[in-house]
DNA sequence: ACATAGCTTGCGGATTACGCAAGAAGACAG
DNA sequence: CTGTCTTCTTGCGTAATCCGCAAGCTATGT
């Protein structure tokens, strides 16, 4: 652009593909998730700070969101956290149905191509529930569980799910309670289970050395979506006899390689 | 201001207080309610209707919200329903925290003028979930299950937190396996189920006669919020020998009348 | 009491979103 | 396969809306 007769410089091109984005409405949408990002309540300051748009502004769209109760101020104070209508959407709809629904097929081709028992799983407070799963054609294969919690803390699917946390996170959500030992292998410790989500991070994957049930492997990853949030869990679970730790490599390349084509499909059901 | 020298006709007065909201935010909030609401995907046609705002509008609102993921197409087809967003959102706050920190001092209030055990439930997936408690100084009382999952079609609880739905949702939610059978006077049918909630709609409380437990009996009555969804339960339980029937009306109205001070809690923590 | 930090509100300008209307893209019937 | 009809998508001009500045205000701490 070396003449740029342009009086006013204009944002960007804005080819014809693409429709533009409602600058509010997106502004406001963006407020909600840093709010949602932050465990503790923010302030207006550092929404400003985080966001780089006026105080005023922020003010105002926070304002908004907070008549619509998707923002709310706790009982004494002026920070934002989340409003009960956040939760209130995400009640109406069956996310498991959803889920299981764009990720079946998935499911299937995991299952099948390794021929052992896949599971797929979503976090439900401080449990871990599996929504689906996809048998194998063994005679001793590890049985599904569709419709039950399990711990987090000791199954592979529970562990990927709680990847993203901290020391502190994890802290808040187990409490002072210890961590009920299920089998000689499980994680009791906290401490270890923050070093367990650190290698999940890195690695992308995590098994479970019989920690849920004596005699079961089982290797899981989480399920991200566009923004690299977690929000579920795909694995697979054979007897150690079938399932020695050589295989992990292979397993878990395939596991991540199907979790990640779910994330797309969840992320952007279009094109 | 006699002199009124305005050219333009203005909206309102506008006065001072109550600070004016940002139209396009507010626009896309209504749309994502809307979309909630249904509980099939929308048009774009019907989002126009039901909103009264320009086609052109409405479109660019919704791109938005689907840019961000806040809205999804289903994998074939224009309309739209609730994306993942909502669910992360929903999924990063402990909601059980939070409605159990508004809800402690009403839930003791009423624990403590009836002297029973009060109990604080919200509806987790196909579950009711009991998210706190508050003890009676009886010898024999019952005892609260914090933390636990319980069934939702043979609790008060869990009948209260069902009250809104009707036949079709019902059954989709239970599906085809009978309702297991607690004891002699659980309600095995969903044509019963209905029924039963379009009695908690009318009279505001429900009890569970000896449905979950043989011996106790509980009284529960739904949380509304703001929009008059219903998003948590609250009720008092005892032994027979202790709560006969015509004590419902009393601790009806009393439970009720809590449930409806938390409800304006969650609503507008402010003023 | 004063000072400081953070929240709230007026105000004017111009960017932004709105609505109209025309243009695609399907859906359906003949 | 073609024409008609519905529904979604995009240009474009207008002006209303929203943004940022800067000044009030409220609360907190010294």
């Amino acid at each position: 652009m070396p003449n740029a007769p342009l009086a006013t410089t204009r944002r960007v091109k804005r080819t014809l593909l693409e429709t533009p984005s409602i600058q509010s409405l997106d502004r406001g949408l963006m407020i909600l998730d840093t709010v949602a990002k932050s465990r503790v309540p923010v302030s207006l300051a550092s929404l400003t700070a985080v966001l780089g748009i006026d105080r005023s502004s922020v003010f105002r769209l926070a304002n908004t969101l907070k008549r619509r109760g998707f923002l709310a101020n706790p009982s004494s104070g002026k920070e934002y956290l989340l409003g009960t209508s956040v939760w209130r959407l995400s009640q109406k709809y069956d996310w498991s149905r959803m889920l299981s629904a764009v990720a079946q097929e998935h499911l299937k081709l995991l299952a099948g191509s390794i021929n052992e028992t896949a599971h797929l799983a979503i976090r439900e407070g401080s449990k871990a529930f599996f929504v689906d799963h996809c048998g194998a054609r063994h005679v001793i294969a590890i049985s599904g569980q569709s419709g039950e919690f399990l711990p987090l803390h000791c199954t592979s699917h529970g562990k990927a799910l709680l990847a993203d946390l901290d020391e502190k996170e994890l802290r808040s959500l187990f409490g002072d309670t210890p961590l009920p030992r299920l089998t000689k292998n499980t994680i009791v410790s906290v401490a270890e289970l923050v070093r367990e989500c650190s290698r999940i991070r890195t690695r992308g994957y995590v098994t479970d050395e019989e920690e849920y049930m004596d005699g079961v492997r089982c290797l899981a990853a989480p399920i991200r979506d566009q923004a690299g949030y977690i929000i579920a869990s795909i694995g697979v679970s054979a007897p150690v006899a079938r399932f020695p730790p050589d295989l992990d490599k292979e397993y878990g390349a395939r596991v991540m390689g199907i979790a990640q084509q779910i994330g797309e499909l969840l992320g952007s059901p279009l094109p």
